[in-house]
DNA sequence: CCCCTAATGATAAACTACTATCAATAATCA
DNA sequence: TGATTATTGATAGTAGTTTATCATTAGGGG
């Protein structure tokens, strides 16, 4: 990432602009708003470079291709929407995951997804 | 499925003994200590048959191909571990998702997924 | 014990997500 | 402005998972 084209910059424009986790293709879409020619191996490209600056993280996500949010947020964990599919960001975490671990188990990290309808499909 | 055939007893088998969420392939190999010869595209159609009879149900994890259990458990959560990357399951659940839902959005549904080192690896 | 056909194994094919290739384009700098 | 070369778009290719095909095998009723 030496240069710094309309593509990358229409790109870092979707994840400002929508600040929850992205598919390539929600980004593609997004991005085509101001770069209506850009493709599919751009975003992947950019998006390598993105994660590997650690300017975006890798977001997996059950049963659905990987997303990808910007980095350095505090803990929170994902609210998919059934409707539109879209996911968001849900700052906080419940607490006390320990006691759900059995004997034995060792607890290193912990996701939550809780899935609904959004503000706008409700 | 209208005979009792000895790749089906093999899986349900393999089902009972383990009694987790299992990958087609984790299947396919653990039925292949009764039948050698089994096959994946069995291990696949089995899987079909009984997903839609209701006797064992998808579960879709971040990041890996979907796993299969036994339906009609009571409700639980899932811890993976990063070491020999078999997935187990954790009675109960944490409590109060609720309040990290933001206003105007409607939870219907929750995934928590615990990752860290079974007992075996700990 | 036969026969019918459901079920199987091997493998090709489909599908999705992602990566590599390469000629054309455009960002940067002298 | 012009040259260099990073970047792009289009598309072929790869990888992993799941499904379809089809000749062969074997379960189970008669």
């Amino acid at each position: 990432m030496q240069r710094d084209t309309a593509q990358r910059r229409a790109i870092r424009g979707v994840f400002n602009q929508e600040n929850r986790p992205l598919t390539p293709q929600e980004l593609l879409e997004g991005a085509q708003v101001t770069v209506p020619q850009m493709g599919l191996a751009t975003v992947y490209r950019t998006l390598k470079s993105l994660t590997e600056s650690g300017t975006v993280m890798v977001v997996d996500v059950p049963g659905e291709p990987q997303r990808y949010e910007i980095a350095g947020k505090d803990h929170h964990h994902h609210f998919s929407c059934k409707q539109c599919g879209r996911m968001f960001e849900m700052d906080g975490c419940p607490g006390d995951l320990e006691r759900l671990v059995p004997d034995g188990f060792v607890m290193e990290d912990h996701e939550v997804f809780i899935y609904g309808r959004c503000s706008d499909c409700s």
